[in-house]
DNA sequence: TTATCAATGATAATGGCTATCATTCTGATG
DNA sequence: CATCAGAATGATAGCCATTATCATTGATAA
């Protein structure tokens, strides 16, 4: 079903290496510097194919998408405004409580976003 | 401190009015059609100058920005993807859960953003 | 081998939003 | 009331992430 071509296995591999959040532009640079000539819009399909398959996953930060392994686990996360960390967390009871308003509300849910923002230890402990 | 032009006195109103979640261009469209002459650039800034001051309040939904009225209680979103319909909600529990995951991730909290996706029970009744 | 159809790359286009800059408005001061 | 400074405005160019276009390349099946 899905052609997985080098040049997006080699993508998958370089997100499956790490527990990295990448945004498109940032990928296609860590790509070029190990020596892949790989158009921008390639980078661009690729993701969106390997997303469309589940062998990846996605979130919307702001106005750009990150993409990350894909888990077995759903997860949310955590962003430090100040350095940029990103950190995920799973939570159970938020879970199930979207599930009740999204039931009280009449919604049948298909998913959600959840972002929460906040500054760091890291970056508390430097002031 | 805050300069409450006329152009902003009418972007203001048009929001308070409503429960609608406005974004700019849609705004603009229905200033103009309300017979308000106002560049879009000074909508966007208007927007954006309210905003900063408190008297409405935003959120990030997909690539583009929504202004709602500032409401006293903080509430987060349910959307339906078909329809487009907005709903709000409150959710305490989901807040407290909130607090104390970024309290063990090491996070000082500065803010979130929690967007459910669904089906609306009117799309749902339409099938 | 050939036909087919997807992937690719270069690049133009899109769309939401911001920056620029000349002009206009506002409101504080004399 | 006149003046002046700083802010707001409008037209439009620019920005930037992403997508569309289209000619070319590559892979698979017959």
């Amino acid at each position: 079903m899905i052609k997985l071509t080098q040049h997006r296995q080699v993508i998958l591999n370089l997100i499956n290496e790490s527990n990295h959040h990448w945004e498109a532009e940032e990928l296609a640079r860590a790509l070029a510097e190990r020596g892949y000539r790989i158009g921008i819009a390639t980078v661009y399909r690729g993701l969106a194919a390997l997303e469309a398959h589940g062998l990846i996953s996605s979130f919307q930060l702001a106005d750009r998408k990150r993409y990350e392994r894909a888990s077995k686990a759903h997860h949310d996360h955590l962003i430090c405004t100040r350095c940029g960390r990103i950190e995920e967390f799973v939570n159970e009871d938020i879970e199930r409580e979207q599930d009740l308003v999204a039931a009280q509300k009449g919604f049948s849910i298909t998913g959600h976003q959840l972002v929460i923002f906040g500054i760091c230890n890291r970056c508390i402990d430097k002031n």
